[in-house]
RNA sequence: UGGGGCGUCGCCAAGUGGUAAGGCACUGGGUUUUGAUCCCAGCAUCCCCAGGUUCGAAUCCUGGCGCCCCAGCCA
């Protein structure tokens, strides 16, 4: 969609290409590998589009895996909504879908095995005491009275274990490391916790054992036969335990076909799993963190996870975003390692370009203001061809109804225009978009004093072509009184008030922008845009772009705002006014 | 004051010893029946700082400084 030279590469794409260039893999293989306790947000997207899209350049496989290690927060919603955003995103995972949980039996069979090899006991400690024995980030650990137990009694435990012999909390399968490390996840790290009477949305109550994540990820890839692991930055830390599962644990060397043949002896060679990690996505004026993100919509803060204003790939979608743009914009941030907080301007650039180019125009009086063409006769209506798009002519035309009765939008009409004003004023013209020059005449007041409506005459030489003599420099929009459809506008802002809500230490609730959404009850449109399809999306002219919300009624359709039109007069005023 | 990372224009980001890409933003100008789009031009003598190596460094070395992550039976 653009040809712009923004880098399409990275760090992660050339160790990929130098792998596959030596030969160390003869074919690629990366996964999405999300946990289903939650929407996924911009930030999952760049993952998303940097694993597929390695996948797809590199001519290897991605699979979309759910890390279902924790039934407690995870359920079946999660699941379905996260497979809808990633294809909604225009990602296919073909055949293979899995589940960190269709693993637990073999992952249990690899930890009996690091339990025969001396290199994984069953620990009696609870959670307060392991903690206290794990050390600090400057003191060292000290080992677990439990740490030296025979592999005959680790055994039998952790078999007592599965079979539900002892309370949540109680014992735990930690992996035999090094309690000094000074890497703590080194420092003897759980590998299985025990947790009765939950449901997992996948294996119900076959379970009362979980493994941890740092178990089960690493060796979920391997069983897969991922090549390359992409992780974000935090993970960085686990690293050493990645490989240390995968080194300890005899994972069938032939992973899912079509790995390559060769080497000695039919032996097929096999390259562990690398864990590659990169900085994950912040973005201004959001939070991207589940929790919060979680805590917005638990605590009604907002409407739901797919809220337009939510970063969640359901609330972008809502909002009027496109696959095309997040895609884009994932093109464009880049793959690093660097700290990064992305400024909204680039998400919106990105979104704009691909509005711009496909979606129609239409016109549509968000602050509806009368105005009364006095030498139009009341009876006549004339039909009127406009263009749905200035320079895509493929998009078509359509027909507007012109008479004698017209709204225009209040922002543009002022009695005293501030300088540099091209709108309407008492004595001045403007072209009304799409049809004739009008020029306003008187302004008929209410009662109160405001402005009721507006007369004034048309100049019916002005179709299609400009005014003799002198040129009139305003175009607005409007729509005719008599075929004007009512509608609801939702105008959205950014959620939060502040560029990094909850920084200053704060609770982030209290950085929330209060004016995030205003609703516009009366705002007129064209009965083109109004009959659209929910989803539809247009550009109204000289406001922005709007998608029709599913919240429409065939009575009262609902717009929301997705993204305004770039706007330097508008720029220029409130600066000024500052 | 343990370990692991990161530091190139306001933001994102190329660059991997040969003399600072690009995008966004911003600033001028042009076109325009959207103050939109589009087009043209401008925008880092400098790469966190200080030394050093070299004919030559953002890229190598040394020493500082700053920021981020890790002490869940979360992921």
């Amino acid at each position: 969609m653009s040809d712009t030279a923004a880098p399409r590469t990275n760090f992660i794409h050339h160790l990929i290409a130098a792998d596959l260039a030596s030969g160390k893999h003869q074919r690629i293989a990366t996964r999405f590998p999300p946990e289903p306790n939650g929407y996924l947000h911009i930030g999952h997207a760049k993952s998303i589009a940097l694993n597929f899209g390695l996948a797809e350049e590199f001519g290897g496989t991605c699979n979309l895996r759910f890390d279902d290690t924790n039934p407690l927060k995870e359920n079946h919603e999660f699941v379905a909504a996260i497979q809808y955003d990633v294809r909604w995103l225009g990602y296919d995972w073909g055949e293979r879908l899995y589940f960190a949980s269709d693993y637990f039996e073999q992952l249990y069979v690899f930890a009996l095995e690091l339990i025969e090899k001396g290199l994984a006991y069953v620990c009696d400690l609870s959670a307060d005491e392991m903690r206290d024995y794990r050390g600090t980030l400057t003191i060292p650990g000290r080992d677990s009275p439990y740490r030296d137990r025979s592999i005959a009694d680790n055994r039998a435990l952790f078999e007592r274990m599965r079979a539900g012999a002892f309370p949540d909390g109680s014992r735990t399968l930690r992996a035999r490391i090094d309690m000094t490390s000074p890497n703590v996840n080194l420092r003897d790290p759980v590998l299985y916790r025990i947790k009765h009477g939950v449901i997992h949305h996948q294996t119900g109550s076959a379970w009362c054992l979980y493994p941890t994540y740092d178990f089960t990820h690493p060796l979920s890839d391997a069983l897969e036969g991922i090549t390359h692991s992409i992780c974000t930055l935090e993970f960085e830390d686990h690293r050493p335990l990645y490989d240390w599962c995968v080194a300890n644990v005899s994972v069938p060397k032939s992973p899912q076909p079509p790995f390559a043949k060769g080497g000695e002896g039919g032996f097929v060679k096999w390259n562990p799993p690398q864990q590659i990690e990169f900085s994950r996505l912040n973005l201004e004026y959001c939070v991207m963190s589940k929790r919060l993100l979680t805590q917005l919509v638990t605590e009604q803060l907002v409407n739901g996870w797919d809220d337009p204003r939510m970063p969640t790939i359901a609330g972008l979608r809502r909002r009027g975003y496109t696959p095309a743009a997040l895609r884009e914009f994932c093109a464009r941030i880049g793959v690093t390692r660097a700290d990064n907080l992305v400024e909204m301007e680039l998400l919106e650039s990105t979104l704009r370009e691909d509005l711009d180019a496909h979606a129609p125009r239409a016109m549509a009086v968000l602050r509806p203001l009368k105005v009364v063409i006095e030498n139009w006769p009341a009876e006549r209506a004339e039909q009127l061809t406009a263009a749905n798009h200035p320079k895509d002519q493929s998009l078509g035309t359509r027909q507007l109804t012109f008479g004698r009765e017209v709204y225009i939008d209040q922002n543009d009409f002022a009695e005293l225009p501030p300088k540099g004003f091209k709108r309407l004023t008492l004595g001045g013209e403007v072209r009304l978009r799409n049809a004739y020059v009008i020029r306003c005449e008187r302004v008929i007041r209410a009662a109160d004093g405001s402005i009721a409506e507006l007369r004034a005459t048309a100049d019916l030489d002005t179709l299609g072509k400009n005014p003799q003599g002198r040129k009139v420099a305003g175009v607005i929009q409007w729509v005719a009184a008599a075929s004007a459809c009512t509608a609801e506008v939702r105008l959205y802002d950014r959620l939060f008030a502040v560029p990094t809500p909850g920084a200053s230490g704060g609770d982030f609730r209290a950085d929330l922008n209060p004016h995030s959404l205003q609703v516009l009850n009366n705002c007129f449109i064209e009965p083109s845009a109004a009959a659209a399809a929910v989803g539809s999306q247009f550009q109204f002219e000289r406001e922005g772009y709007f998608i029709k919300d599913v919240d429409s009624t065939a009575e009262r359709p609902v717009f929301n705002l997705t993204v305004t039109l770039r706007d330097t007069w508008g720029k220029s005023q409130t600066r000024a006014a500052a």
